[in-house]
Order: C-alpha cells, then sequence, then structure tokens
RNA sequence: GGGCCCAUAGCUCAGGGGCGAGAGCGCUCGCCUGAUAAGCGAGAGGGCGGUGGUUCGAUUCCACCUGGGCCCA
C-alpha cells in the first residue's frame, strides 16, 4: 500500500488541506482478511463477550433446523444459515440476548450409505455395530468440515456445543419423549403398505421418495367372471383391468370398479369384454381392438356380487366398489392387491380382503409362489406376461413412461409392500395439530395455509426403519406369540440406559439387561422376550430437538422464537416438531416461522450433479469474499426461489465496493472528529439539515424492512442511501468544506456531524449482512469494545424535520436543470468540472424568482459551480446556461472565485490563518 | 394429475386501479484527477409472462393459460 505519494502534482497547498486520512483500504481483499478477523474473534472469544454483555436482556432464540451431515455445505445450506445469521444479528442490534445452538441430523439413510461406500461393503455383509461406529465417525468428520465452512461465512454461534442427533443425551431426551407418546396410547404396530426400497432393503417415508420418469409395461388383462357370480353379466364376460406394475398380479385379490361409472360389455374378437363406458373408445384404440357391438351397458351399482376368476392362478377374484378409480386412464376396472399399494391396502381392509405379500426383503418372490419363486419382482414380469398369454389373458402390452417413485438414496424405483411396522397414529391429534397453526406467525402469511393443508391430509406416521444406523426404537417381542411388546415404562428404561451408555448398547448387550425390572410380560402372558431390530424415521429425530435442545438447554426456550427453513420443509422439520411438539406439550414449538425458496442457477434451474450446474459457495467464498455472499444472500428475496450466476455475483461485489468505498470515505474524512464536537441539529447548515433527514427516512425504512424480513429491501435502501443520497449528492458536496475549511470551522463540523450519523447507520445496518466489513469499519475508527455489539442506531430527536431539509428539497428541480446545463456546456468544450462554470438558472413561470434568487448561494453549494444567477423565466420549465466563468481560480480551493490572481482567495487565506494559530 | 408459490429493464429489486412505469448496478458517451483498481454528469435499455373479464380506465383486481420452483400422487 505504499508508494503512491509522489503521484499528486505537488501543489503547495495540499499539505494545508484536511484531506481524508484512513488506515481501511480501498480493496477489502476478503478472502485474506476475513479468517485473520475470524481468529481475531476466535481468540477474543468475541461470542461469549458478547453474551455476558447480554446477560438479563430479553432473550432471543432462533431454533436451527439439523442440516444432514454428510456432505459439504452447498448454495441451500448456504442460504439458509446467513439467513439465519442475519435475524441473529439484527436481534443483537434490538440488544437481545441472542442464543443460537446449531445442530445436525446424523442418523439415517445418507449416512448409513455413505458410510458403506467408504468400507466398500453391502448391508448385508457387515456387522451392524461396525456400521454404526463408522457411520458416527462420517458424522462427526462432516460434521466438523461443515463448521468450519459455517464459521468462515461468519455464522455466530455455539459451535463449541452443537446439538447432535447421535449424542446419548439427545437420544436418551427423544427416547423419553417417545415414551410420552407411547403412554398417550399413540403408537402401534401393525401391518401396512409402505414404500419399499428392495435395493437398500427398507420401508421409506414419503420423504424420502423422489419421482423420476420411468418406463413401465402396461398390460391389459382379461379376468374372466365365474359364472356362478356373474350377476346380470352375459355368459363369458370377461374383466379388463389395466396396469402398470404386471408384478403386482401373483397378489391380485380383487377388482375395483367405480360405482358412479357405467360400465359396458363390448363383443370384440376378444370375446365379451368388460370395461367402463366412458373409456371404452381409448381402450379399444389402445388394445387394437374393434367391437361389433355393446352387448349390455350396466350401472356401475350393478356389478356388486360380480367376481371373476384369476388368470392363472385361478383363486376367486372379486368385484369392489372403490372411489378411487378414475377414468383418466385404463378400463375404469383396477385390479387390487392390498399387499401392493397404499389404495388397494386401504381398499382390502375396506373389503376384508386376504393381503397376499409374496416378496422378500430384496424384492425376490418367495418360495412357493407359483411360476415366479425365487425370481426378482423385475425379471419376474416375463414370467406373468408368459403366462398369461398362455391363458390367453394377456390382451396387450404396451410400454409407458411415466413418474414413478424412486428411492432418494440409490435412485431406483421401489414398490409397494405391505410389512409390519410402528406407527404414529395422527388422528388423536389432528385437531390440536391445526388449533396450534394459527398460533404460530408465518412468514410469508400463505404458508400457515400451505401447513394447514398439510396436517389435514397427514396419515399415521410410519416411525419404523429396518436399518442400522439409527436411535432404535426400544420394542420387543413375544418369543411365546410374536406380539410386540412396549411400554412406557420400558421405554424410559432404555432411555436411562442409553443416557448412561449410548445406543450401541441395544446391538451389545443381552436382552435381559435391555428389559426392565420388573420384568416386562406381554399380553398373552409370555415372558419370553427379544428385541426387535428397528430404527426411528430421520424425521422422528428432527421433530425430538424441540424437547431434546429446546427443552434441555437452559439458555434456549421452550417453544422457541423462530424457525427458519427451506419450503420443502413443511413437509419436514416444520411438521415434524409440530406434530411431537403438540404430542408432547399440547402446543407448537415455535412461535414463529420463515421459509426461504431454493437456490436456482443463472438460468432458473434446479442444480443437479446431472446438469453439471451445482456451484460450491466455499469456492465463492474463496473467490468473492463471505461478505459478499453474505450480501448475495440479503440482495435477494428469498421468499421466493434465488439464482445465482456469475453475473449477479459480480453486480453483488459492485454494490459491496459502493458500500466499502462509502464508509472508507466517510472514515477518513472523521479522522480527528470527536462525537463531542458535534454541531446541534437546530444549528445545522440547511444541506446538513436536509442530509439528516435523509437518513432518518432512510434508517426508519430500513429497521421496517428488518423488522418484515426483507433483507433486499434493506440492501436496496441501504445502497440508494450510499450512492443516491450520499456519495453523488452529499458528500460531493461535502468536498470543498471538509478539505479546504480549518479543522474547527463550525461548516466543517457539521459536515463531519453528518458524516457522524452516517457513519453509525451504515456501520450498524451492514452488521447483521456484512459482519466481516461493519468489524472492519469499527476497527479502522479506532473505536474499543465487544466485537458485535453494536447497537441499533439512534439519531438526534426531530432529525427528520428540520426546516433546511424542505428548502433543500425545493431546489431540486433548479438543480436538475443546472446538471443538464453543465451537461451541455461540457459538450461544447466549454467547461470541464462544474467548478469552472457560471450558470445561470430560469424560473419557470409561476415560481417566485426572487425567493430562489434568496438561495442562490445554496444552489451554488448544491451545483459546486463559480457563481449561480438565478433569473425569471418563461413556460413550465426549469432553463439553465452555463458559461466558461471567468475567475481565476484558486491555487488551493480550486474554487473560481473573484480574487487576485495567484493567490489563494479569501475564504482560504482566513482557513490558513485558523490553522496557524 | 393435485396443492402451494413465483413471473416489472441485461442483473437484483421498488411500486401501485389513472400524472409520459422507477432505483441501484451493468452498458454507451463525456468530465474530474485532493475518495483514484475511486469520484461526477448525461444517455440508451421495459407496452410490467400471455389471453380474456371487472372498470370510464389495469402493469396494479378476478379467471384461465404458459413458463419456472417446491410438495405430493
Amino acid at each position: 500500500m505504499s508508494g503512491s505519494g509522489g503521484s499528486g502534482t505537488g501543489s503547495e497547498w495540499r499539505e494545508t488541506l484536511n484531506l481524508p486520512r484512513t488506515s481501511f483500504p480501498m480493496r477489502g481483499n476478503l478472502a485474506a482478511e476475513e479468517p485473520r478477523r475470524l481468529a481475531r474473534w476466535q481468540a477474543e472469544d468475541a461470542g461469549r463477550v458478547l453474551a455476558a454483555r447480554r446477560a438479563g436482556q430479553p432473550r432471543y432464540v432462533l431454533h436451527d433446523g439439523p442440516p444432514y451431515a454428510n456432505g459439504d455445505v452447498h448454495m441451500g445450506t448456504l442460504l439458509n444459515k446467513v439467513l439465519k445469521d442475519i435475524i441473529n444479528r439484527r436481534e443483537v442490534l434490538n440488544g437481545k440476548d441472542v442464543q443460537y445452538v446449531p445442530g445436525w441430523d446424523t442418523h439415517g439413510l445418507p449416512i448409513e450409505m455413505q458410510a458403506l461406500k467408504e468400507l466398500g461393503v453391502g448391508q448385508r455383509e457387515i456387522d451392524p455395530l461396525e456400521l454404526r461406529r463408522t457411520s458416527a465417525r462420517t458424522a462427526q468428520h462432516y460434521l466438523t468440515e461443515m463448521t468450519r465452512q459455517f464459521q468462515r461465512l461468519g455464522i455466530m454461534g455455539d459451535w463449541e456445543h452443537p446439538y447432535t442427533t447421535l449424542d446419548p443425551a439427545f437420544e436418551a431426551a427423544e427416547l423419553r419423549l417417545f415414551a410420552d407418546i407411547v403412554q398417550q396410547g399413540l403408537v402401534y404396530k401393525d401391518l401396512k403398505a409402505v414404500h419399499w426400497c428392495p435395493h437398500c432393503e427398507t420401508a421409506l417415508a414419503e420423504a424420502e421418495l423422489e419421482y423420476r420418469e420411468k418406463t413401465s409395461r402396461g398390460i391389459w388383462v382379461a379376468f374372466s367372471v365365474r359364472p356362478e357370480d356373474r350377476g346380470t353379466l352375459p355368459e363369458g364376460t370377461r374383466a379388463v383391468i389395466w396396469t402398470t406394475t404386471p408384478w403386482t398380479l401373483p397378489a391380485s385379490v380383487a377388482i375395483a370398479y367405480n360405482p358412479e361409472f357405467r360400465y359396458q360389455v363390448l363383443s370384440t374378437p376378444e370375446g365379451l369384454l368388460l370395461v367402463a363406458s366412458a373409456l371404452a373408445e381409448t381402450f379399444l384404440a389402445d388394445v387394437g381392438l374393434s367391437a361389433d357391438r355393446v352387448v349390455q351397458e350396466v350401472d356401475g351399482h350393478a356389478l356388486a356380487g360380480v367376481a371373476t376368476a384369476h388368470p392363472y392362478l385361478g383363486h376367486r377374484v372379486p368385484l369392489v366398489p372403490g372411489e378411487h378409480v378414475t377414468a383418466d386412464q385404463g378400463t375404469g376396472l383396477v385390479h387390487t392387491a392390498p399387499g401392493h399399494g397404499i389404495e388397494d391396502f386401504d381398499l382390502g381392509r375396506a373389503w376384508s380382503l386376504p393381503i397376499v405379500q409374496p416378496l422378500d426383503d430384496r424384492g425376490r418372490f418367495v418360495e412357493g409362489t407359483p411360476k415366479v419363486a425365487g425370481l426378482g419382482y423385475q425379471e419376474a414380469e416375463g414370467a406373468i406376461l408368459a403366462v398369461l398369454q398362455e391363458a390367453g389373458a394377456l390382451l396387450c402390452e404396451r410400454p409407458l413412461a411415466h413418474q414413478f417413485p424412486h428411492c432418494w438414496r440409490c435412485k431406483q424405483p421401489v414398490i409397494f409392500r405391505a410389512t409390519s411396522q410402528w406407527f404414529f397414529r395422527l388422528e388423536p391429534v389432528r385437531q390440536k395439530l391445526l388449533a396450534a397453526i394459527p398460533q404460530v406467525t408465518w412468514t410469508p402469511a400463505w404458508a400457515q395455509e400451505r401447513m394447514r393443508l398439510m396436517v389435514v391430509d397427514r396419515r399415521d406416521w410410519c416411525l419404523s426403519r429396518q436399518r442400522a444406523w439409527g436411535l432404535p426404537i426400544p420394542a420387543f417381542t413375544c418369543q411365546d406369540c410374536g406380539a410386540p411388546v412396549m411400554t412406557a415404562d420400558s421405554v424410559r428404561h432404555v432411555a436411562a440406559l442409553v443416557a448412561a451408555h449410548g445406543s450401541n448398547i441395544w446391538w451389545e448387550w443381552d436382552v435381559e439387561r435391555l428389559l426392565p425390572d420388573p420384568p416386562l410380560r406381554c399380553a398373552c402372558g409370555g415372558s419370553r422376550l427379544e428385541r426387535e431390530w428397528n430404527v426411528f424415521d430421520v424425521w422422528f429425530d428432527s421433530g425430538a430437538t424441540q424437547a431434546a435442545v429446546l427443552a434441555e438447554r437452559s439458555e434456549l426456550t421452550w417453544p422457541a422464537d423462530l424457525v427458519l427453513e427451506g419450503g420443502d420443509q413443511f413437509r419436514g422439520w416444520f411438521n415434524s416438531l409440530l406434530t411431537e411438539g403438540v404430542a408432547w406439550r399440547g402446543q407448537a414449538p415455535y412461535r414463529g416461522v420463515l421459509t426461504h425458496g431454493w437456490v436456482l442457477d443463472g438460468v432458473g434451474r434446479p442444480m443437479h450433479k446431472s446438469l453439471g450446474n451445482v456451484v460450491d459457495p466455499m469456492k465463492l467464498v474463496d473467490r468473492y469474499g463471505a461478505d459478499v455472499m453474505r450480501l448475495w444472500v440479503a440482495a435477494g428475496d428469498f421468499r421466493g426461489d434465488v439464482r445465482v450466476s456469475d453475473d449477479q455475483l459480480a453486480r453483488v461485489a459492485e454494490t459491496y465496493r459502493k458500500l466499502r468505498n462509502t464508509a472508507r470515505f466517510l472514515v477518513g474524512n472523521l479522522a480527528a472528529f470527536d462525537p463531542g464536537q458535534a454541531v446541534g441539529l437546530s444549528d445545522l447548515p440547511p444541506l446538513e439539515q436536509w442530509a439528516m433527514a435523509e437518513l432518518a427516512d432512510s434508517l426508519k425504512k430500513m429497521r421496517r424492512a428488518y423488522e418484515a424480513y426483507e433483507f433486499h429491501v434493506v440492501v436496496q435502501e441501504l445502497t440508494r442511501l450510499c450512492t443516491v443520497s450520499l456519495s453523488t449528492f452529499y458528500l460531493d458536496v461535502a468536498k470543498d468544506p471538509l478539505y479546504t475549511l480549518a479543522a474547527a470551522d463550525p461548516a466543517r463540523r457539521a459536515v463531519q456531524t453528518v458524516l457522524w450519523h452516517a457513519l453509525e447507520v451504515l456501520q450498524a445496518v451492514l452488521m447483521p449482512i456484512c459482519p466481516f466489513t461493519a468489524e472492519e469499519i469499527r476497527e479502522h475508527r479506532g473505536f474499543p469494545g465487544a466485537t458485535w455489539d453494536v447497537l441499533w442506531p439512534v439519531l438526534p430527536v426531530g432529525a427528520a424535520e428540520q426546516p433546511g431539509a424542505a428548502r433543500v428539497r425545493a431546489l431540486f428541480p433548479a438543480r436538475d436543470a443546472g446538471l443538464l446545463a453543465l451537461e451541455e456546456a461540457r459538450r461544447a468544450g466549454l467547461i470541464g468540472s462544474p467548478g469552472g462554470a457560471d450558470l445561470t438558472i430560469w424560473v419557470p413561470e409561476g415560481v417566485d424568482a426572487l425567493s430562489v434568487a434568496q438561495e442562490a448561494d445554496l444552489l451554488q453549494t448544491m451545483l459546486m459551480t463559480a457563481t449561480v444567477a438565478v433569473a425569471q423565466g418563461t413556460g413550465a420549465a426549469w432553463r439553465a446556461q452555463a458559461t466558461a466563468s471567468p475567475w481565476p481560480k484558486c491555487p488551493r480551493c480550486w474554487r473560481q472565485v473573484p480574487a487576485l490572481p495567484g493567490a489563494v482567495c479569501p475564504r482560504c487565506q482566513q482557513a490558513l490563518l485558523e490553522a496557524s494559530r
């Protein structure tokens, strides 16, 4: 930074000026400087210092939603954590005792898969305990990585003591919460059709599904109506079903029809076929048949009691009414396998149909399944089609591309499978959930309705997963009758053991040591119990944070003031927190919910590895600095989706530089200023009163924007203040008095008073968004004090209402006309800078020229010209003309004023005189 | 396919039933050289996604559509 000294022209008067002095560098060099500042904060233990200073103040708790500890920070995480930090720091400005405990989701499939990948083995080839240890290490590894990355972003929080779902204390608290829920009778075990991933060998929650394009075999199959169960249908009629999952046919036990539809018996080359009337035409076209006539048309209700025979297994397959049968596609007759579909399962329940479920965990047909035993469900399709063909039941096969659920981890298509699972019964708490929702402040407001809809149609929650990496559901099975055995007390007993020894004991210990005393007994009287091997859905872990973190930690509060996550969490964390919080304590564990959208690429696409458009936030931090990235976060309207692109970041970096340079100019011109030298509001000249009014107005807008979480409005307003009000106008005008007047001249002190308040505003408003830069400003001002311990600035009372402000505002039309005239003269080569121009301004008709003429000096200051003359003009517009000023230029202040050539102007003489005293 | 959300200049955003639709940045041209990898001035860029409707009048209200996003099926 040295060596720039000799570049000036070496004017002898330069030394007598009060030019800005500052060590504040123009360029931030953020990539190098921010880590240094960070290290200092850590060394000074800034967080603790701040907490100590705020002790006793109202507390503010933003409850951190746990990110998954299975990778590096991505743009979405950056957006989320920076928004949280901006809110926390804003509360610091409000004087609150802000407590932020970051957390991690450490259990679950993604981490387990990562661990398996690291070990290079499959799930079946490894001891669960070893897998658990590796998973824990994996989680710990990413947790450490992510902590470093979050800290680099300047996120403040208790990074020494984050919460993690694998912490035994957390696990124990979660189990105690679970015990309370068990005690309320909300937990049951039942057979249920669930999404099942045969590859990962586990049940999947809805949140773990991805809908992707898949090509399936669509087949039309004719089921012969049994003569003895044909109702009014003609002899020999066959009911036609359409399905895209031929492998479910071995489990077919019914055909659903819609009683509201009408159905036709068509006479075709394939014989008499029964389909819905509305779909008959498309059906014939699809399978390439023609019908010579409609033999019969019946009301859907008339199909009651009709039954068919399974095309190759031969068993009775009755027709049952189902409202879910639609007329969009197919035949209006839906083959039903309760073991393999959620709606099918429900229908099966309603009609007491058998639940046939011939697939094992890996998706293979079990021994004894006719024709397909031992085959994987996909490879079995060929065999099934062949058998159908042979039986003459296969009318047509045609591939169909459609959206189909896939496992979020292995990306394989999932199947539906009836399995025995643990459930959280929603019905008893649904009304309480719905009542709790309006008690929460939702931002944006539509979020409330979205949450309500989510709760209204939510089904019972499948809590169990057949995996190793998770918190065990501490249930036992009776060895005598096979019934599940679990009581609130038995859960609490395990909770106590887990608190002391960690959840690995579920795998390590003999079952006897896990059982409570007095011993647990099955309802059948049996006392021989074995443990089960289910772990909790990770969403249950995350919903337990309110109990295991908010309620357990003394520095936090239950409910939290705010939770803030992406919109995907309506079904995720917002939901699990609400459900468990309401079940546990009858109310929502948060007072407010704020949501943000997704980070998309420059053209609005989500970031996908396959698209190659994923950007690494930490690389951007290395390039632009954390404060620029934080400014990017703040500058976007996060209520919708936000985009990132190089162009955008270049714009943001530009904005950052403007803010930084404005701060630098202010700091430099306040080098020797003490607030004690400030000039009182009413003693300020008009321009300074105007500037104070601008500050007050701007500050009010920014405060409101902060309160509404509209940070992009804060950034816009702050930028507008710095560019439009300050840099372009006021600061430019202020240079003359700042540089050329005597240091203690009241007019100069008046300017500094404004600059001082402006800097207070800039520094404070910037702090939540760009904390590194705000801190840098403090350092270069030479301020002592605890890091971050800044409060929202307070301007002198009445700053917005001083009379000078209106006087200045009234002159802006004249200024605009003057600027145009100056530009014209400049283009004509008459002048260079405005200081070399004499300006005449003509006042429009209807405006009193005399009163404007009285402001000629003020106008001259505002336009920085040599002189301003005011005259009455004609027409409705302000007009002006600039000419080259004949006055000599003062060698010190460069103003062209009446003075002896070659000598400094009288004002400068006065300033020099005062300086020499 | 369903629910919810978004759509204003190249970028990020204001605005609001009617003065020729605004700001910052970027861009073009020019000035300054005592904020200098800075500062100042002036320009050129939008019929406010589309189509209907309500209204004397809509970018602003309503409906539908299109495109995009999230969540579900």
